[in-house]
DNA sequence: TTCCAGGTGCATA
DNA sequence: TATGCACATGGA
């Protein structure tokens, strides 16, 4: 996909390999607005918007470095469809979802977010998160940075459930006194498989937070979440099964470095058309 | 009213 | 190692 960065803004030309909607739509992240005429999006203290031109996407934003990074656009999409295509089971989710674009989002961001979004729903992850920012992000303009974790670490537990966090409160008061931004980004040189049991030991964080952290913030295909709705599809398409480190295992087996990209096109796939 | 949502932690055997 | 249950909250 061909893309060119001024100074404010990034030009994407064609709309095969990037679509705002399939990609801030797709749960991977909860910190974006749908504007009608654009879609603006929240990521750590910044900010962008993205309209539509005649000739593919324009994403206006003060940092767009971050944003080239952030929206992952040294990838090539059409190769990983591509390499994905040859699995039958991937032909409708690839059509329906075809400008999906798996995130690099904030570490830190990644992790408190994914810990709230465990046994809940994506409404009330967003409601949340939403709290979240404005209570303790800093003001910018007319949005709320997220919270950096100095901030976090002024609050009580009490904090966490009074934004609707629920259960989850206790997690989050843990979490933020167990890693720091800079820690997560240590971690970035380990292998998969390492990088994940550090996550695990964390607060809140089990297999399939471990799974989102790693691959909509580390960056790592070969990772496949599953969750209630990749275990409705697996029991749809597959043999019937509901030990989740089994389907995972058999997954990330069939899929290899491609587990995550396929995790994405059939997660959204399955929970926008349910199925067929 | 009951079920479900991008599950995790902990006790028990 | 594996199984079962509790855990907040709000929409369907």
């Amino acid at each position: 996909m061909e893309y060119k960065i001024a100074e404010n803004k990034i030009s994407i030309f064609g709309k095969d390999d990037f679509n705002p909607t399939h990609i801030l739509e797709c749960g991977q992240i909860f910190s974006y607005k749908n504007c009608g005429e654009f879609y603006e999006v929240f990521s750590k203290d910044k900010h962008a918007k993205i309209f539509e031109t005649e000739k593919g996407f324009e994403i206006l934003t003060d940092d767009v470095r971050y944003f080239e990074n952030f929206f992952d656009l040294k990838t090539d999409y059409g190769l990983v469809k591509k390499k994905l295509s040859k699995f039958q089971i991937m032909q409708k989710p690839i059509k329906f979802g075809y400008g999906i674009r798996i995130l690099k989002n904030d570490l830190f961001e990644v992790l408190i977010s994914f810990i709230v979004s465990a046994n809940n729903n994506i409404k009330r992850i967003q409601l949340i998160l939403g709290r979240l920012r404005e209570k303790l992000g800093e003001k910018k303009g007319d949005y709320f940075a997220f919270p950096t974790r100095e901030k976090l670490l002024s609050v009580d537990e009490k904090f966490f459930a009074e934004i609707g966090a629920g259960y989850r409160a206790k997690y989050l008061y843990n979490v933020v006194r167990q890693v720091d931004a800079d820690t997560l980004q240590a971690w970035q040189t380990l292998p998969t498989e390492q990088l994940r049991n550090k996550l695990i030991t964390l607060s809140g964080v089990g297999p399939k937070v471990a799974d989102c952290v790693l691959l909509f913030g580390f960056g790592r295909g070969d990772v496949f979440p599953v969750d209630t709705w990749i275990e409705k599809m697996y029991n749809k398409f597959y043999q019937p099964e509901q030990n989740r480190e089994k389907i995972r295992r058999n997954l990330t087996d069939e899929f290899g470095l491609y587990s995550g990209y396929a995790q994405q096109y059939l997660f959204y796939y399955m929970r926008v058309r349910g199925d067929n």
